[in-house]
RNA sequence: GCGGUCGUGGUGAAGUUGGUUAACACUCUGGAUUGUGGCUCCAGCAUUCGUGGGUUCGAGUCCCAUCGAUCGCCCCA
């Protein structure tokens, strides 16, 4: 048997690492609920066609999704929104007053090989705002993102925005590029080649092409634009500067996924620290997703954040705060494994109290070693004496006082010991 | 999916042009006259160098494969 490791891009949490990543979960949830949101999982696998659908070209449902199943017609999550709108149809949460918001918490997986800031199973911390489109919620979920960053302590992060209009404006536009392009193929760099037919709206995008005079005459979104989409675009901002959010409008700001519409947003880390991955979350409108899945027509918003990368952040930047953990007593057993040491530590667990029991062999040295190791506040000794009399000897660790009380005021005193030290 | 770099114990790591017992530090375990620690001192802790194969009298040190990490491309959270 060869020495079994976590797969590929896999990792495991525990310790430290895992105390962090729940603390901003914890701070995520409660954040959200803030602003109305109600939690929300689904499962990990969903039928392919919920990820996958007609006429998609983006990558990540296309080469990096995890299908499952002898008929290959499952596939593993590669993202939290379609999953999430096929429950609020399944399930017709539609029937709720509007808007309807969700958030979630969640592991996702995709295919691509793994880098710093991108593994294969990873998790992502989103909002999906459901119900009729209004500029004034697509900055409230902006707002809910970008002040969650903020208060996370994060500091070198940059918000860009766009509009992509409504679909029939970015299905126009895309036309339109490729048109331009096709016409101008042999200006573009190898990789713009490719992108003419997998993602032309892309090519805009192109660092090696940037200077290229083919691309600074390429067609502008703004020409395919409705009023109607350009006005709410400029809503939409108009918000955000009453929200004092700065942002940066960015014309060739485009999505992966090929559902947005109208407003699509991407918060970036300016930090060295997050290399190449420097997206801290992204995400956008979508008009017709619901209507997708069969359900009435349903306009949505929401984001996805990479808890990863934000924790990569949070530890260049200095900002994750280690807290360190305390219990309330630390049990020496001075009589090899009496019952009477289980029964004290089974009373005080009972009212309450973080315990820990002396359970080895051990001197009395190596003992309070741990009660150091495991930063008790308070010490209680058991030995003979203390059995026969029914007593308990109780130290307190700062003060160093030490006391012998009766088995049944012992609660009481603890309590007094360690509630003052809360107090200090 | 493509290209570069790397892989030594729980951790950080040293290991010369291949040559007997794999440095050092932290952590951990035990001890320093038998009921009071966090300091100090002493001792112990990798049959083995990601894994598999090859070259060689001899490999952690060279070659190949494989797995993993990392950086960039691509893509995205």
């Amino acid at each position: 048997m060869p020495k079994l490791q976590s797969i590929k891009g896999a990792y495991d949490l525990f310790g430290s690492n895992l105390n962090k990543f729940n603390q901003v979960k914890a701070l995520f949830r409660q954040y959200c609920e803030n602003y109305g949101y109600h939690e929300i999982e689904t499962p990990v696998f969903e039928d392919l066609r919920v990820f996958k659908r007609e006429g998609d070209t983006s990558d990540m449902v296309n080469k990096e999704m995890y299908v499952l199943g002898n008929d290959h017609k499952m596939g593993l999550r590669p993202e939290g929104t379609a999953g999430i709108i096929r429950a609020y149809v399944e399930h017709k949460m539609y029937v709720n007053e509007a808007p309807y918001k969700l958030f979630y918490a969640e592991k996702m997986y995709r295919k691509e090989r793994p880098q710093k800031g991108r593994q294969r199973e990873f998790t992502q911390i989103g909002v999906e705002n459901l119900g009729p489109k209004k500029a004034i919620i697509d900055a409230e979920t902006i707002a809910l993102g970008y002040y969650f960053i903020k208060l996370l302590g994060l500091n070198d992060i940059e918000v860009l925005i766009n509009t992509l209009g409504d679909y029939e404006s970015r299905k126009n536009y895309t036309e339109a590029l490729k048109a331009y392009f096709g016409h101008n193929i042999e200006c573009l760099c190898d990789d713009c080649k490719k992108r003419l037919h997998t993602n032309p709206l892309r090519i805009l995008d192109c660092k090696v092409d940037n200077q290229n005079d083919v691309l600074q005459k390429a067609p502008k979104i703004d020409e395919y634009l409705t009023a109607e989409a350009k006005n709410y675009f400029k809503e939409v901002l108009s918000y955000l500067d009453i929200l004092e959010i700065p942002y940066k409008v960015e014309q060739r700001l485009v999505r992966g996924l090929d559902y947005y519409t109208d407003t699509v947003f991407e918060v970036v880390s300016t930090n060295d620290a997050s290399g190449a991955q420097s997206t801290l979350f992204g995400g956008g409108r979508y008009d017709n997703l619901v209507e997708y899945f069969e359900g009435p027509a349903t306009s949505g918003i929401g984001f996805a954040m990479g808890l990863e990368r934000l924790l990569i952040l949070m530890e260049a930047e200095g900002v994750i705060s280690e807290d360190t953990e305390e219990i309330d007593t630390y049990i020496i057993d001075l009589t090899n494994s009496n019952p009477y040491v289980l029964k004290v530590a089974s009373i005080l667990r009972n009212n309450g109290f973080k315990v820990e029991l002396n359970v080895y062999d051990r001197k009395l040295k190596a003992q309070f070693k741990s009660v150091a190791r495991l930063n008790a506040k308070t010490v209680i000794i058991i030995g003979e004496d203390e059995i026969k009399e029914a007593t308990v000897m109780l130290k307190n660790i700062e003060t160093q006082e030490q006391i012998k009380v009766n088995l049944d005021e012992l609660v009481d005193k603890l309590e007094e010991m360690v509630g003052n030290d809360i107090d200090e």
